[in-house]
DNA sequence: TCTGGGGTCCTAGGACCC
DNA sequence: TCTGGGGTCCTAGGACCC
């Protein structure tokens, strides 16, 4: 297989230079941009190389931030903005190639092997990061390697306005040294597992027995020892972006909450969030699930998979609400949250429907004779989706899906 | 260091079907 | 009547990332 060359582009502290960018009157000064201290959402979400300097970092309690440096200026999120900035950075990148794979807000693969055949990496990198540079007045560190995993450690190794290399034969010598807890992919949990097995540096992971690593740490495992090897046959995905799989919404409460009626009222207002950001990209799924957080920082989380998809408020209210109440003991709760999730582009739905006239058979045939036979001739989940899209379309049809869904739910007690 | 809000992926057990 | 093994779907929880 012939060699890739990968770029990881990671914008520097992007909501802070964003704002920077936007007033320069804020640049050189330690900004901060945190969310309502009052409503004890107050952390810091990101913060510029100044503010790093006195010993701010993303996370901290403004509070804290305050008192660690009192002439801290801070901000309020403005992700209007920051989408838009990103949306521009994306627009030059994708000047370079189609390849192109946005990984956040702020972060990007792309993949410059053809590129890279008139052209040395390390100029495409360049002239790349000054093109962002001059055009949008953001600064961003790049890594270039032969694949994502070495991008993505390469881009981190030197901020801000960094380029970095990382070859294969690099490895031993940069990688291994390092404490396991450095590497993408591991997290505090798996670095204390892997610390208990004896293993502390990426390349005690990178050479430790094969059969090890699968018993005691699983597929995951096996699949961080490649990375520490630095093996990762991913492929830069333009088309990722577009698989999303589920829309969700949370809220840190203002304080621990026991009151029904208001929790009612929250989850409607959540409801009301997940259903807008639906419409907006077009998508209906069939699973809603509810996520809580008690004082003790208890997470807790309980879905139902209904026979047809939802994006309406009301429906996704009524699921929601429905699981909350079967399911909270009364304990205070810190946070609550909805999500719709195994999401899909409602016009991909309708479009295996067409082929079938579901009007003219509903006429003069029983919901259920008309149901086993569009699932002999669809599968059974198409279906019931088809069901649930014309109960959107033709109001007069909703009677009968209803039908078929309460006949559906006896049949299955 | 008492920790927001948006996600993804993995695991494990149980139900159900062939 | 008791028994396999494989595949898929669902639920709940956990880990991780930005």
């Amino acid at each position: 297989m012939a060699g890739r060359v990968i770029f990881h582009i990671d914008m520097n502290s992007f909501y802070a230079s964003v704002e920077q960018a936007h007033d320069p009157s804020l640049k050189g000064k330690a900004l901060a941009i945190a969310g309502n201290p009052k409503e004890r959402k107050g952390i810091i979400v990101t913060c510029s190389y100044e503010a790093r300097a006195h010993g701010i970092y993303t996370t901290m309690q403004v509070h804290e931030a305050k008192k660690k440096y009192p002439g801290l200026l801070l901000m309020p999120p403005n992700f209007d903005r920051y989408r838009e900035a990103s949306r521009q950075m994306f627009e030059i990148l994708r000047t370079y190639t189609d390849a192109v794979e946005p990984v956040s807000i702020d972060e990007a693969y792309i993949d410059v092997t053809e590129l890279s055949a008139d052209q040395h990496p390390v100029d495409i990198a360049e002239q790349l990061q000054q093109r962002i540079l001059k055009e949008l007045d953001l600064p961003c560190s790049i890594g270039i390697a032969p694949n994502k995993f070495l991008a993505k450690t390469a881009s981190d190794m030197k901020k801000p306005l960094g380029i970095t290399i990382l070859r294969k034969r690099d490895i031993q010598r940069i990688l291994w040294p390092r404490e396991v807890i450095e590497m993408h992919g591991i997290g505090e949990s798996t670095a204390k597992k892997l610390n208990s097995l004896k293993l502390y540096s990426i390349g005690d992971l990178a050479n430790a027995p094969e059969g090890l690593i699968k018993e005691k740490m699983g597929k995951n495992g096996v699949r961080l020892q490649a990375r520490a090897r630095g093996e990762d046959s991913r492929e830069v995905d333009p088309d990722s972006i577009y698989d999303r799989k589920s829309v969700g919404t949370s809220t840190t409460l203002p304080f621990d909450e026991t009151d029904l009626e208001s929790l009612k009222k929250i989850f409607r207002t959540l409801s009301t969030k997940v259903a807008g950001r639906l419409h907006a990209k077009n998508l209906a799924g069939p699973t809603v699930s509810i996520q809580t957080r008690s004082a003790d920082w208890k997470n807790r989380t309980r879905s139902v998979t209904l026979n047809n998809t939802v994006w309406k408020e009301q429906d996704i209210m009524v699921q929601a609400w429905q699981l909350f109440e079967t399911h909270w003991n009364g304990e205070p709760l810190r946070l609550v949250g909805v999500t719709v999730s195994n999401v899909v582009d409602k016009g991909d739905m309708t479009e295996q429907l067409s082929l079938f006239n579901f009007e003219e058979h509903a006429k003069d045939e029983p919901i259920l004779d008309l149901v086993s036979k569009l699932e002999s001739r669809f599968g059974k989940g198409s279906v019931s989706r088809g069901v649930a899209y014309h109960q959107s379309k033709h109001d007069a049809q909703t009677s009968l899906s209803k039908d078929f869904l309460s006949d559906h739910e006896r049949k299955k007690r």
